[in-house]
DNA sequence: TTTAGATTGTGAATGATGTAACATTTCCGT
DNA sequence: ACGGAAATGTTACATCATTCACAATCTAAA
């Protein structure tokens, strides 16, 4: 669509979200203008990177001055796509598959969780933060529309469901399971694994200088 | 301590505790050897990077066979430190708090989630997952011999709560909240925000290529 | 209107990560 | 015991990301 975006960096895509948010709370707290060390401070992210990273864009501040919060804003929400939502479906309405659907992504959020598939007969019928939940048996059926999945079933369930989600069409998988699962090129797959994160912390603590470091992020 | 880790790329450090849990499976699976291209099936990561990866740690390997299962093994458990369990805290028991107290961590895992606490009185005294909760009031008191902090409380109470995690002399602290925390440079966060993880994945699909890709990971 | 001070946007330096390619070594069947 | 097949460990390169440092530009106050 935008011809530009092509080019930007993952690691700055990544930020944007992040970015967005604080300009969000500035913006509530009445706050006019901000410049890349204020934001640094608050998001703990280089002022030159934040810099770099709005440069993508154009000409977002002002020389001398800083960024306008308002203007800043009302970019990020068209370029986040705010205004267009995303429809995802959730699989695996156990323990993570609760909080999730408990938590209103929707917040700040051009996501809205729409509907949510279990195996477990007990819980099918019944809605969870507003989101009804269908049978698996049934995905076929109800994930129209519906472009990302957020998968928090078993893991030795997860190859399967995401086989049949790519059958469905669906562009995106939010992966939560320990398995790594395998989908044709189209589909976009982000593993979120709670555990080696966790694992990767300890890691850090135990072999890497506690002392003389950055303040943050992996 | 060890005086080699220290080189160890943050990437590849990253990588080691996705890497320990499938070299388990395959050790649970009886088998005996695996290669470089049948692990970067399996973990989809580059088999080339896999062998880059193991060869920070010396020649764990031999040319033309392979890596035999049980060595790995031995030497991943070691190197991750299995044996030497952290204890961990957590902070928060809600919808998320409540997720990841249910979930045992335990399992191929060298953390243990020890106590809980929660600022609402309903559930003080309970346990969850075998995890008593305590009152937050109480913090100082029980997190004695606790190295690191699972972040799971609402966000505007995270900094005054990671304040509190600094001077009870916490090492690390993974936090949830999507408030970004200021700590001392002798304290390690790692932030995991699902919002921005799923906003993200959100803007690749609007934004990127859906085809030519590499099937995996950010 | 002038000037001191602030802050951007970016070229260039540095650092980190990923991967192609291959010489080298070991395995294993004959 | 030998030779081809297999797979490592690593060199060299390519790509991506971060950060420094500063000229250009703007603000705001006197
Ligand atoms: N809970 C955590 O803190 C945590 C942490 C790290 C990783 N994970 C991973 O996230 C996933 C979910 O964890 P959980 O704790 O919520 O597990 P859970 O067992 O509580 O929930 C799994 C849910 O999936 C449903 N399910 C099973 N098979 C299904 C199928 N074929 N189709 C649809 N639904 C099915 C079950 O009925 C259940 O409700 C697991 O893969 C787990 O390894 C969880
Ligand atoms: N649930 C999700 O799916 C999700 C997704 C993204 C981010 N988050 C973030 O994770 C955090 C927790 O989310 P949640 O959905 O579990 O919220 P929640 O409201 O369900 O749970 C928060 C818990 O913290 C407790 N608490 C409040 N103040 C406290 C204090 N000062 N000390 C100790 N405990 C205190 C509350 O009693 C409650 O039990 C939030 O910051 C949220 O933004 C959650």
């Amino acid at each position: 669509m935008d011809i530009e975006n092509a080019k930007i960096p993952q690691a700055t895509a990544k930020r944007l979200p992040l970015y967005y948010r604080f300009i969000n709370n500035l913006h509530s707290q009445g706050k006019m203008r901000v410049s890349s060390k204020e934001l640094s401070e608050a998001v703990k992210v280089d002022s030159a990177t934040i810099r770099r990273d709005f440069s993508y864009f154009g000409a977002l501040g002002k020389k001398g001055y800083g960024y306008n919060v308002e203007y800043l804003l009302s970019f990020f929400r068209k370029t986040l796509d705010q205004d267009e939502t995303t429809n995802v479906a959730l699989i695996g309405v156990g323990n993570l598959g609760t909080a999730f659907l408990n938590y209103n992504f929707t917040k700040n959020n051009n996501t809205k969780i729409q509907i949510a598939f279990d195996a477990s007969d007990d819980r099918i019928g019944d809605t969870v933060g507003g989101v009804p939940i269908k049978h698996i048996d049934e995905l076929e059926e109800y994930i129209d529309g519906i472009s990302v999945a957020i998968l928090t079933v078993p893991a030795q369930a997860a190859q399967g469901i995401a086989d049949r989600l790519v059958k469905a069409n669906i562009s995106g998988v939010l992966n939560f399971t320990p398995a790594r699962i395998t989908v044709p090129s189209s589909v976009r797959v982000h593993h979120i694994d709670l555990a080696v994160e966790l694992q990767a912390l300890v890691y850090f603590l135990k072999h890497y200088p506690l002392d003389g470091e950055l303040e943050d992020e992996l």
